[in-house]
DNA sequence: CCTTGTGTTGAG
DNA sequence: TCAACACAAGGG
């Protein structure tokens, strides 16, 4: 429904698009000037030639732009357009280049998801696409011509902070879904670490499995973001955000999770064997979360064990062998003393066994 | 009056 | 789909 949105704005008047009305009103155009024709695109005056300092020179060509749907306008400032079935959808003028680059940037991200192609090939921030997928075309569009999106971004952001702790006072012993408000919001396991002794060691970081790396959390390829990584956040079971420096170390092939790694094995006391899972949300917004289990293996009193896949009970057993890969909802040991006394049910729940 | 952004075209 | 170009509609 948000697809029929954006027709109000590019054109009032609906699916009238009739390739015959635009024949008809072709005006006639000034082929006057014979003179040379050069570049892409189409008509043109442009008096070819162009005195360094345009003196006085007739050229009116306007300085195009390198930016991808970014448009030179009379007065020396940009506008910003992007097309969408064979229509224009002007997305505001602009005084830089840049910003309206950026604008047209976004606009192709919510037209044409996260692949689009686009000017600047920031990492997308797991706000950001939660926030694109939260608003229609048309909204988006109009918060890019008012100029209000990023201030519209930070709002939408902040909070979500606050929401994020009621949304896990209702969580109950499953952890693949999530009761928020009236909204129900799934969220998928993107994959699953047993933490090594380096990971929870001296080291400081936690070494991502290239595989799911690469899958899950691409690094903008060349950009500085390989060599200083990005700062990626992850929300925890308590609503905590957790924020992480994730980059990729030449030296040793591999990706990690550095800066903030520490903290999260300190609080969640976190012990070699132990099961971290990295999951995001399926929804509308693409908030990443990260959960902690108990490592799988004896000692542990016997409890319930519930088999689940995407949420679905499969079949409960009784023990877990040694290489089961566990995800614990409210285990053994303690999880945030500072916590608000959430706790799952005493079972704990399997999510990839096998 | 000046700026916006639509009409429209030719190239890719 | 896209940008170039011209210029009418808009807003002050």
């Amino acid at each position: 429904m948000d697809s029929s949105c954006i027709e109000e704005i590019s054109s009032s008047t609906s699916e009238s698009f009739s390739t015959t009305t635009a024949k008809k009103l072709s005006p006639p155009p000034p082929l006057a000037a014979a003179f040379h024709l050069y570049r892409m695109g189409s008509g043109g005056s442009s008096v070819v030639l162009d005195s360094e300092n345009g003196v006085e020179t007739e050229s009116r060509k306007l300085p195009s732009s390198k930016y991808k749907g970014v448009v030179p306008q009379p007065n020396g400032r940009w506008g910003a357009q992007i097309y969408e079935k064979h229509q224009r959808v002007w997305l505001g003028t602009f005084n830089e280049q840049e910003e309206a680059a950026r604008s047209y940037d976004i606009a192709a991200l919510r037209f044409r998801g996260r692949d689009a192609v686009v000017n600047f090939k920031t990492l997308l921030d797991d706000g950001d696409l939660a926030f694109l997928e939260a608003h229609s075309k048309a909204e988006i569009v109009d918060m890019l011509r008012k100029h209000t999106y990023a201030d519209e971004l930070e709002q939408n952001n902040k909070r979500r902070l606050f929401l994020s702790v009621d949304a896990n006072g209702k969580r109950n012993g499953s952890s693949s879904t999530v009761l928020n408000d009236n909204v129900l919001k799934t969220r998928e396991v993107l994959f699953e670490k047993a933490v090594t002794p380096s990971d929870v060691g001296k080291l400081n970081r936690l070494v991502i499995p290239k595989q799911h790396a690469e899958k899950h959390f691409p690094l903008p390829s060349r950009s500085p973001s390989v060599t200083k990584g990005v700062l990626i956040n992850f929300e925890d079971v308590n609503g905590k955000v957790w924020r992480f420096r994730y980059s990729y170390w030449n030296s040793s092939q591999s990706y990690v999770l550095t800066k903030g790694w520490s903290r999260f094995v300190k609080e969640k006391h976190l012990r070699a064997g132990d099961v971290v899972t990295f999951e995001r949300s399926t929804g509308l917004d693409r908030q990443l979360y990260i959960d902690w289990k108990v490592r799988s293996g004896p000692r542990e009193n016997p409890v319930q064990v519930v088999v689940r896949l995407f949420g679905v009970d499969i079949f409960n057993v009784n023990t877990v062998k040694p290489n089961d890969v566990v995800a614990v909802c409210g285990g053994k040991r303690s999880r945030d003393a500072d916590m608000f006394g959430i706790r799952c049910s005493k079972k704990q729940t399997i999510i990839n066994a096998l």
